[in-house]
DNA sequence: CATGTGATCGTTACCGGTTACGTTTATATG
DNA sequence: CATATAAACGTAACCGGTAACGATCACATG
């Protein structure tokens, strides 16, 4: 039978030690102008308790509260990954992570809740916040870090090379011999969607290929967005030889629908996606690539926010991830080209 | 150029409304006792200075904060499937996640911290806590909520049904007619290990085959250490037709052992594993595991520690979440019976 | 007209810590 | 011995809200 009361508090370790609360702190918080022999009264009686400070009245108080905060709308196994690198960037450093995810908008796509949350924490509970796939705007006070922003977006960044990562995307496709590339667009507020679809309109400009408004279709990064394009673009009379899909969870859906509609991949149709989630490499066939380390985001995430509460960011706060080709088993050359050989 | 300036505080919202404190109080949180006109005057000023109620003030000072807590070690895609049952039992409900991770102990499976956590959090920031995967007991003022607690927890518990859950993957693989079945265990203080191991005993004494202490190999639920147990049991003289492991993530390095070994799965060894993570659907040949559903894991620990919170819950607080048997490609019948048909 | 009643709203103590400041005590200095 | 100095520790204000309590006022009632 363990002790059901109420919690133990500061003024109860003062109590029991026979010393002011004061002094608990001073001893607590490691600060000067405490005897020896009064550290040791207070330190066993913290130990008798079992006292720990409470996170909230602590951070109410003080300025500082060592603590960074993280707000996401989901925990998809990218936001795993992200999660991942931010713990590995601040492991061995003291300062503890808190995510706060709500409730109410859960799945739902709203917008606004990243602001509520942050101005909830930050100023108070936490030193500063990153926000994780932000769908709006948000101002804070305290130093926000945004992982893959909107496009308007003004707050320090950190980002996939997206443009040219998309151009590689695309590069790939050209030098394996295709003409004609589909694409599937992410949702254009998003400045991740917006660089990847400027790097494949690049890209094929670059070569010299015109671009075909009919070849675009538009997803909004949710898989699902992704089945209505693709079943437009493959059943169209002069379809595509290949198809970049501006994220590995729509070119997965591509995969599907190719599969439905009788195409072989890669002999009939060639796709490539973004992203290289986990089960990009585990598909079937394999989904070809462009990497971009959610690992890493959430690691420099976590060290730009880091220097931004320290004051020690250097300008600019945009930080960009480079990119890096992923060749797996669902990009070829286009049938004719095979055939010429 | 956004405001810089220091956050929008209750008082801030008083003096531009020009009522006092206590009255703003009552409108954010909709209580009695204001007139229509004031309500007004307080919502524009909510709206003109983008006011947001600190979480760490009201927390202070009401009971119910109308926060959980979560508290993990690590964010492994177990722990996200979690957190999305979590996330669904909570949608709605108003009530929010808050997930606490310290940087400390990341990967060092180091002991004490969720104490640490839970009594930092509980009581004061959260009405009460979910703790995944324990690795040590834990007391607590505020209700507590664990799934797969170690051996002697009395706190309350959400866990699959280990020991059915077992006792059904060594009778799949009795059915297919194998005698020798090796054994890789879990972490033995984890409740979740012993259950496994005493199902995996009780379904060969129930078959009347004696338990064979050299066909127990022991891991600890990291994937890494189920390699040398899987390599001393598949490179003994009279080594097992079949090997079920305690976890999914053991069991696949199993497969990579057979495969180093240049032994054919399924044809050469069964390998049967416990879980049932994504990653076992497509690992080469597809793992046959035991399904316990992490998603329905973090829903009935949301619900029950909502229950205990209310006080409505009913005795006894720990439930049990039936598993299921996931057959893919990872099981046969040993190469001997399958020649004898 | 005196008093009762209920709605509205301000005053103030408080949540659990932190810290500026003041007080006490011991020791050093003139 | 009087005074300066510093170490050790307590007192109390404060962080940003919440809620018990009291005060004010309009209106109804005896």
């Amino acid at each position: 039978m363990t002790d059901v009361s109420a919690p133990v508090r500061m003024s109860d370790v003062a109590r029991v030690a026979g010393v002011s609360n004061a002094t608990v702190s001073r001893v607590v918080n490691g600060h000067y102008g405490v005897s020896a022999s009064t550290v040791e009264k207070v330190r066993a009686a913290i130990d008798e308790l079992g006292y720990e400070s409470s996170l909230v009245a602590t951070s109410l108080r003080r300025s500082r509260t060592n603590v960074l905060g993280l707000v996401t709308h989901s925990f998809e196994s990218y936001t795993a990954e992200v999660l991942k690198g931010v713990m590995e960037a601040l492991s061995g450093t003291g300062i503890d992570l808190i995510i706060y995810a709500n409730s109410d908008t859960y799945g739902a796509r709203s917008t606004g809740w990243e602001q509520r949350h942050v101005t909830r924490l930050a100023g108070t509970l936490t030193d500063g916040c990153i926000i994780v796939t932000p769908w709006s705007n948000v101002r804070s006070t305290a130093p926000v870090v945004a992982i893959d922003p909107v496009r308007d977006s003004t707050v320090p960044s950190v980002t996939a090379d997206n443009f040219t990562g998309a151009v590689t995307a695309v590069d790939h496709l050209l030098g394996l011999g295709h003409k004609r590339i589909g694409f599937i667009a992410g949702r254009s507020t998003l400045a991740a969607a917006w660089a990847r679809e400027e790097g494949y309109r690049d890209a094929l400009t670059k070569a010299g290929i015109p671009i075909d408004p009919a070849l675009i279709g538009s997803g909004d990064f949710h898989p699902e967005t992704a089945i209505g394009p693709a079943r437009e673009l493959l059943n169209s009379p002069n379809r595509p030889s290949a198809i970049f899909a501006a994220s590995d969870g729509m070119a997965l859906k591509v995969l599907e629908v190719a599969q439905e509609l009788g195409l072989d991949v890669p002999d009939d149709l060639s796709v490539i996606g973004f992203d290289n989630v986990p089960e990009a490499a585990l598909a079937n066939p394999a989904l070809t690539t462009i990497d971009q380390s959610m690992h890493r985001l959430g690691f420099e995430a976590a060290r730009l926010l880091q220097a931004l509460v320290n004051g020690s960011a250097q300008e600019p706060h945009h930080v960009l991830i480079p990119t890096r080709l992923i060749v797996r088993d669902s990009t070829a050359p286009p049938r004719e080209q095979a055939a010429d050989r």
